[in-house]
DNA sequence: CTTCGTTGCGCG
DNA sequence: AAAGCGCGCAACGAAG
């Protein structure tokens, strides 16, 4: 794809686009790789861009360092960090190559019109510096995120790699690295997410070493788009944290003074949930209730004659009393307050955007997660409030049903694949066997993904596993083999952990000979419990992987068919994508984001049998989505 | 006082 | 006693 960029030479590249090229790179190479490390080993054999180019790095000027954000300046004068340019044999092309703050924008540039594929270990860290400048790149290859997958996953070549990363203590690894290992010897040489301390040696074997992990098989090519698409996520997590979506603290405020009432002072109740709680002590006969005390609450409950084990909304359901529905209010408006409140807003809002931060790969089977503001969980109440600026819009693209779609794929399972290829999957599950009732097909479907084995669900399992064999074969066997203690994989190749402690030591309390029935029913409950983790895990980590390769493929769609990057994404949540585009761009980025959603269809499985089609919904707020 | 586990509920 | 999966966050309340 990019080994084109063989044909010009450096040294006329040099001249064509006055960018500082390492003129040792010899005519006719071909650079592959940007390692980016923060040192050389030793400081022998490093060179200065500026050198490179002629200059004297003291009276170089600093072009871009103004533009950087202000609390993430460097320390003064000292370079941000060294990179060797690679090919494709891994041969270094240059020595190691000193750049600073100021020379990341012709770094950039000159890798980038060579589509070489960036390699680091931490994509927060180098690529999230990066985008302070304003420069993007295409492609990278995140080593700590990769090494997560490669550690667990049962496709890498001969398991070394595993077992060597086993080896390593987690806590010790940074102080172990200066020693390193033996040259040549495979394994992960540190563990610390950030990039500190790192020589381009160190990162050099240890990209070498995953590259050398990865079989010439057909699992080895799948293993290897799931290490392309972790890190392709990675540097969309960068930049939707560099992004920021678009929220309307005017919109936020409106909702909170229309539903609680005037900000309360610290310490204080809105006006409205005051007078919530007023009437719900009053229907309680509780003059003196705390609310926010599930036992107090319980016991008020109790006394006002409703028998519930909890006060949770589930347990409440089934009891009839007048002050259920106020309780029910409080709750509601109690969350929005404490969870997406004034304070919410003060803390997690600035400039008009939300600043959701990321972790790829954060959840075991691949999904990210998010930490502070509660990214992920941005309740329907509040949605009115992410907007558009004006004369732009979102575009809220989600895939629907996209679970028993991805099992229908990974299994194989033709009958399933039929039913994906309707307007709506579980109708047309239900019309085959289950008389039509697209409820009771949902649930089943949910149920058997999920391990459900009471009510509805575990009724209908058989007539399931009669009309869709191979599909909850798979399931099933994923099941067996989480309960025997065994791990499992995604379809591309992520490694399930293994048992908890927790595990072991019930099984060995069940197996001893004075073991109670008690130990074994407990033994059994936990390896069930195990069993339905890796049975969900196969399902909900291969969405993950799809995911990720949809997410990326909308990516390379927007940075080609719309190189001005003002169409960005601006959030990702699972199986959902939500851009921020220039109204007159709305209709190619939806173009866009459905053929990309094919793309990784295909990408993943090698197969259109299955269909994974995608609801896309052009709006100026993300409530009028769906 | 801080830390930590639990409860409850938001999201997929 | 058994329990449909994966998360993060606020608040409570017991423990240190």
């Amino acid at each position: 794809m990019d080994g084109e960029s063989g044909g010009h030479s450096a040294a006329a590249a040099c001249h064509n686009e006055g960018v500082p090229i390492p003129s040792t790179i010899p005519d006719g190479a071909a650079p592959r790789f940007v390692l980016v490390a923060t040192h050389a080993e030793g400081d022998s054999g490093v060179f200065d861009v500026h050198e490179l180019r002629g200059e004297d790095p003291r009276t170089a000027q600093p072009s871009q360092k103004e533009s950087l954000r202000e609390g993430q300046e460097p320390a003064e004068e000292s370079p941000a960090g060294v990179v060797l340019i690679l090919d494709e044999a891994l041969r270094p092309l240059t020595g190691p190559l000193s750049f600073s703050y100021e020379d990341i924008g012709d770094l950039v540039t000159w890798a980038e019109a060579r589509a070489l594929r960036w390699v680091w270990e931490s994509t927060r860290y180098w690529y999230g510096m990066f985008l302070t400048d304003g420069m993007t790149v295409e492609r990278c290859w995140d080593l700590g995120l990769c090494r997560t997958i490669l550690s667990s996953s049962p496709a890498t070549a001969g398991g070394g790699y595993a077992a060597d990363a086993r080896d390593a203590p987690a806590g010790d690894l940074d102080a172990a690295a200066p020693a390193g290992p033996e040259p040549g010897a495979q394994g992960s040489l540190f563990a610390a997410p950030a990039p500190r301390g790192a020589s381009a040696q160190t990162v050099g074997r240890e990209f070498a070493a995953q590259r050398a992990a990865v079989p010439r098989t057909t699992a080895g090519r799948k293993l290897e788009l799931l290490l392309a698409a972790e890190s392709a996520g990675a540097l969309i997590a960068a930049e939707i944290r560099a992004t920021g979506m678009p929220w309307s603290t005017r919109v936020h405020r409106a909702l909170l003074e229309d539903q609680l009432g005037p900000r309360p002072p610290e310490g204080h109740r809105p006006q409205k949930l005051e007078r919530v709680v007023e009437e719900l002590r009053a229907a309680l006969g509780a003059p003196k209730l705390n609310p926010d005390s599930p036992q107090e609450l319980l016991r008020a409950l109790h006394r006002a004659g409703i028998d519930a084990a909890s006060t949770s909304q589930w347990e409440l359901a089934d009891h009839e009393h007048p002050a259920l529905e106020v309780l029910e209010r409080y709750k509601k408006l109690s969350r929005l307050f404490t969870s997406n409140g004034w304070a919410w807003l003060a803390m997690w809002v600035r400039d008009g955007k939300f600043w959701p931060d990321y972790t790829v790969g954060g959840v075991v089977t691949g999904r990210w997660s998010a930490r502070g503001g509660g990214a992920l969980q941005i309740p329907a109440t509040v949605r009115s409030a992410v907007r558009a600026d004006p004369g732009c819009k979102l575009v809220v693209a989600d895939a629907s049903q996209l679970e028993p779609r991805i099992l229908a794929a990974m299994s194989r399972d033709e009958a399933l694949a039929i039913a994906s290829t309707g307007k709506d999957l579980y109708q047309a599950i239900a019309n085959r066997g289950f008389g039509g009732d697209r409820a009771s097909a949902k649930i089943v479907m949910l149920g058997a993904m999920y391990g459900q084995t009471s009510g509805d669900a575990g009724r209908l399992m058989p007539q399931l596993a009669k009309t869709y064999p191979q599909a909850v074969g798979l399931i099933e066997h994923a099941a067996r083999e989480g309960e025997a203690g065994r791990n499992v994989s995604t379809f591309l190749g992520r490694g399930s952990p293994g048992p908890d402690d927790a595990f072991a030591a019930a099984r060995r309390a069940a197996n001893s000979l004075d073991a109670t029935p008690a130990d074994q029913s407990r033994a059994d409950s936990i390896a069930r419990s195990r069993g339905r983790f890796t049975r969900n895990f196969v399902v909900q980590g291969t969405a993950a992987e799809w995911a990720l390769c949809w997410l990326g493929q909308v990516r390379l769609g927007i940075r080609r068919q719309l190189p001005d990057l003002s169409s960005r994404i601006v959030f990702f949540l699972h199986d959902e994508v939500m851009l921020h585009v220039p109204a007159d761009q709305a209709d190619e980025v939806v173009r866009i984001v459905h053929a990309a959603a094919a793309r990784a269809t295909e990408l993943v499985f090698r197969s259109d049998l299955v269909e994974t089609p995608v609801t896309v919904a052009v709006v100026d707020s993300y409530d009028q989505a769906k």
